[in-house]
RNA sequence: GGCUCCGUUGUGUAGUGGCCUAGCACGCCGCCCUCUCAAGGCGGUAACGCCGGUUCGAAUCCGGUCGGAGCUACCA
């Protein structure tokens, strides 16, 4: 019934030009689903042929956070592979012959042209609305002594492509059909640095590396005639094309790090979002639900079945809301131990517990993992409702609201609770031996009302008005804690009455 | 400005001419449960941008219009 598609070999190639971005790791999911549905590769290609905006740390950024979101490749600059090197600028030398080729057959010329002209000709036809705007090919079919007679030469030569009037516009498109673009003009395909450009590098590296499906955002739809001219110039197969829609940003811009934190991949481990969440976010992301209404799906699941055509080519705005559901669901699937180390290691990654944890803070944490699992929506919540299990009980500070909205059987609750634990055994001081014991004496025999009853207690043992389980956590802090902290208040509204 | 892509509730999506008085999820609101907060259960809110056309019948096809976005670099 299915037939089995042909291997494709896909890539993903992202720019070290600062933290990665999140389009990184949508077009990484894609192009890795992808692969993996026809049982092809998934190629790594670091595109660093922009040396002026380049960051070092981000090629390593980008690493990190692609493989936390568990988005492994196959081949790639730091596990190699057949095709290597799989950085561009370690690939000059490669590009070289195929530009002179492209001169040699002209279908390429050098300019001279300086910034300064090309500046001058932007902002003139830019003033003058003419239509048609792009490069007026002042070098073409100069020699260089001829050009330099001219105004606005500068030493160093750039490559230009030569655009026939008669290129091919319209392509087809996995996503979209058949696609139209824009008619190009001399697009520089060699820098004055000896760099190429985008549209030279990737033709020549995803043809040398046999790329079959190239996958990219929508951005690139107008410059895919550039590419397939190139291809055919030097007597190569196109791959296919498949451009994604853009994320966006609230207002549907393009998603960007300024208007949108989210828009940063780290962003998303700092603030303690689960990969397997994001991940699953992502592919919802212009892609219906694997499971028709159940919109938790795994990875495999979604390359199963796999599908161009499920693709909506709406750009989807990129809305934390559902995210941060989904990163709650997939922490109270997670087994609670296994959630207690994910805390850890978010917290140590955060800067806030030391590596390796201190053993005794990490057991407590264990413990109590179970009571928080629930009530967490991120790994970086943990802590703050934790915080008073592990706080001394001298320097436990009752939160004022935690105390003022207390009603006037506050001090007969802490007084009834004071001497149940009292009279409770060392041993048994369990959260059900616990509830019990207080249940009987403050809500059956003074016959206060539950919450009337506990919140003091809540008070003085959280200092909050809001906290994890009573009783359990009682439990955990053990009697003496509890009942230091129950004095503790009781003197507070002593002192205040 | 030019060219291109796109247009279902607030957000993500289902829907491929009748099954749509438009489904689901998140959000929001209410109720239940309840030691607080969550989680969970139940219910509610809210959309086919607009105008024409084709058709017995249109969210679905066509045209126009409006709106949004992208590109228009020796950035990717």
């Amino acid at each position: 019934m299915t037939e089995t598609p042909t291997p494709a070999r896909l890539r993903v190639a992202p720019s070290p030009t600062g933290d990665p971005h999140v389009g990184t790791a949508y077009m990484s999911l894609f192009n890795l689903a992808y692969a993996r549905h026809t049982g092809g590769q998934f190629v790594l290609r670091i595109e660093d042929t922009d040396r002026a905006r380049y960051v070092a740390d981000s090629e390593q950024q980008i690493f990190d956070t692609l493989h936390w979101l568990g988005l492994d490749w196959d081949e790639g600059p730091d596990v190699g592979g057949p095709y290597a090197p799989y950085r561009q600028s370690e690939r000059l030398d490669t590009y070289q012959p195929f530009v002179d080729q492209l001169i040699a057959d002209g279908h390429a010329y050098y300019c001279w042209c300086s910034r300064e002209r090309l500046k001058d000709l932007r902002e003139e036809q830019e003033r003058s609305k003419t239509p048609d705007t792009g490069y007026d090919r002042l070098c073409y079919g100069k020699t260089r002594a001829e050009r330099a007679a001219l105004p606005g030469f500068t030493d160093t030569p750039v490559v230009r492509m030569l655009i026939p009037d008669d290129v091919p516009l319209t392509f087809p498109d996995v996503i979209r059909g058949t696609l139209t673009a824009p008619k190009p003009d001399d697009q520089v395909i060699l820098k004055a640095d000896g760099f190429p450009t985008y549209h030279l590098a990737v033709v020549v590296d995803d043809h040398l590396m046999g790329i079959t499906h190239v996958v990219r955002g929508e951005e690139w739809i107008s410059s895919t005639p550039k590419h397939i001219l190139l291809y055919r110039w030097l007597g190569w197969e196109p791959p296919a094309f498949a451009h994604m829609p853009l994320l966006r940003n609230a207002d549907r811009s393009k998603i960007s790090k300024r208007k949108n934190p989210a828009a940063r991949l780290t962003w998303f481990r700092e603030q303690g979002y689960l990969p397997e969440a994001l991940r699953n976010f992502l592919q919802l992301m212009g892609y219906p639900p694997v499971h028709g209404d159940d919109e938790v799906a795994s990875f495999e699941d979604f390359v199963a079945g796999f599908d161009w055509a499920k693709i909506n080519p709406v750009g989807p705005i990129f809305d934390l809301d559902k995210l941060t559901w989904l990163n709650g669901h997939y922490i109270r699937a997670l087994d609670p131990a296994e959630l207690a180390g994910r805390i850890a290691t978010h917290l140590a990654e955060a800067g806030q517990w030391p590596t390796p944890p201190d053993q005794q803070a990490m057991n407590l944490l264990v413990r109590a993992t179970p009571l928080i699992q629930e009530r967490l929506t991120l790994l970086s919540e943990a802590l703050p409702k934790l915080q008073f299990l592990y706080t001394p009980d001298a320097d436990l500070v009752v939160d004022d609201d935690a105390v003022t909205t207390l009603g006037e059987a506050a001090p007969q609750a802490l007084a009834g609770a004071i001497s149940v634990l009292e009279a409770m055994p060392e041993d048994g001081f369990t959260a059900t031996a616990i509830e019990t014991a207080l249940r009987t004496a403050l809500v059956e025999t003074k016959g206060l009302k539950p919450r009337v009853a506990f919140a003091p207690v809540r008070s003085a043992i959280a200092g909050s008005r809001v906290s994890p389980p009573l009783f359990e956590s009682m439990e955990l802090l053990g009697r003496a804690s509890c009942l230091n902290r129950l004095r503790a208040l009781q003197a507070r509204l002593a002192t205040a009455a």
